[in-house]
DNA sequence: TTTTAAGCGAGACGGTACGTCGTGTCTTGTT
DNA sequence: AACAAGACACGACGTACCGTCTCGCTTAAAA
């Protein structure tokens, strides 16, 4: 047991309102804007309290995609009648907003210390949405919509990787071209 | 039309010296570490010389991609054989070195900085793959391996997206992560 | 001759208001108050340009010092009538003043990089009240006053230790004390 | 008088330990590198224990100096055979090692941070040496080599102010410079 | 004996200045 | 005019100290 440090103990509070504080700045006005002192200001902490906890600005920005500050929450209900193309246009049409755009590119320059924390960042960033979207899968599975032999990990990255790309690429996004990026993915593209 | 200007003549050779050493140093140090002054010295050139073609860093970096200095050159044989298995491994490969990571997180570095939208940038990285790929997909159209009615664009846009999360999020790709996917894509997810 | 050098030569003018800016807030709020920030806002010049000429805050009020920027004017005739009781008098009355008890005090900290450099700002700062007295005891000497065998450079230390040391010691000096000091180095100790 | 108070009692040795700590990095690193924390841990404290003690650097200073931790020790016989010539050197030589110029130099540093007034500092730093030279002095007189009209104060203060000078405008002193003193000081410089 | 008030080591905290680095602009002399 | 060189204004970076503030533990006098 090794849980009674010496010392002043460090403010939990602090950690938390920092990495929301870097949400907030970051969504605002995005990562090149995001300073030290902004954030310290707006956590009410001095700007050595956030030293002492991260290395760097984007170790803070990294924590926060991996906490789950960043994550977008894809307030979808994942029942059984919301099918894959309203998933792939709600997911677009979050994506695509200001906010979620900011901490995609701030992925990127997050990721600048090492380079599998990209993965990582990645990942945790995506994560939410994937398992949202990978019960909405195994439901489909369930109900005998959707074919029970399918790697359903490989199909969440296939339609993650699509509509993200289609949200950066084809900002914004167009209905008939969502529409038809369902089509591929659920009839596939050999002919029978 | 006035081209004869007055004064010394710019040096012709320095624009591509100055995008030679942009994507050097991109792909060797990330956008986060690259600065004009070593730009300028890889360059052999002086930093003013830098500015007076270009107004920001982003803009060089923005441009170096729509030049296509910083496209993958995706060197593989678009022969009828070349199946899209084949395709989504080679492209999954070369998409995860070092090299090509770097500059794929650029993008949105450059994207926020630059007044370019970020959809420019990423159309342009990816266009080689793309148009590679969509006469990939036209042959297998005309040969009747797939389906004459699918969008291929659509198609295009899910197999870039897949392969890109691929690359960015499951670094490095497992092989029989990349056959689960081309089965999903190819063969749809629906049951029958 | 290397005098035609390469790129934007430094503004001269800079130097001059940095050290005129050096002075003015040092006796005005002494040297631990003295900020880089302060002097570059108040020279009117960013503070790079302040650490491009001088490495530290010490080498400033060291140079500062050393140019004559902050030595005490003595702004006595020094005409032969100027007994040396009288020199006493106002050269003590000078030194107390806040203005230079600033600078003295600031004499030590800016010493603190090299041991002889603090020789040399003495020296420097003590030079026009030394060539003062100097002048002031060879005509003394001319006029018959005083002994022509005594080394005046020695008398000259003598008296500035005396008056630097009773400014510092016995804030404010009493007139008392200083007929009595001028009273001792005119006669002597020496019974006769 | 309530000197009995509750509670732990403060470690007595602890005051000392941060004095002679204080002393001795002083000595060796000059006041401005001088730190709260290095005090502390040369003294084997925290540094809590320090500021329950004084309240700032400049205190601590100042009290090392007025309880006599820092004054030279001008270890001379002051025998009747002393003379002023070799009072002169042996204080010369004393005051211009390096730990002493150390000293000397903090007193003004130490003067203008505390509220303590610096005559109070030069005074306590001199007291020993001057108690010492005023004796010296007083003996000269009663043994009838000395004048007994001459103010003893004052001379001391010119004796003390011209090696303190000396001291510090020309390290090292040569001994001529120093003879050269002790001449203008015991025969003065008026002409006869 | 048991309180209880203070001392103490350790270290977090709000501030502030430091010295460095990068950006984009400007000003020299030279080509 | 372009160019190499480098100064300039600006502003963020990460570090170091200051003096204050909790923590848990220890120590002795008071209850």
């Amino acid at each position: 047991m090794e849980t009674s440090r010496r010392g002043r103990p460090r403010n939990a509070d602090a950690d938390r309102a920092i990495l929301e504080a870097t949400r907030d700045l970051l969504v605002a006005d995005g990562y090149e804007r995001l300073t030290m002192q902004a954030i310290a200001s707006r956590a009410g902490v001095a700007r050595q309290t956030v030293y002492r906890r991260w290395p760097s600005k984007a170790r803070i920005v990294a924590d926060a995609v991996l906490s789950g500050h960043l994550s977008p929450g894809f307030d979808l209900p994942t029942d059984a009648s919301a099918s894959l193309r309203d998933w792939l246009h709600r997911a677009a049409m979050q994506l695509t907003d200001a906010a979620h755009l900011a901490v995609i590119r701030a992925l990127a320059a997050a990721a600048v210390e090492s380079d599998d924390d990209a993965s990582r960042l990645y990942a945790a960033f995506t994560g939410p949405g994937r398992r949202q979207l990978l019960s909405l899968l195994e439901a489909g599975v369930a109900s005998g919509d959707l074919r029970a032999d399918a790697d359903l990990e490989a199909a969440a990255d296939a339609i993650l990787g699509a509509v993200l790309y289609t949200a950066l690429a084809r900002n914004p996004p167009q209905t008939e071209h969502l529409d038809a990026l369902a089509d591929v993915l659920l009839s596939g593209l050999t002919a029978r």
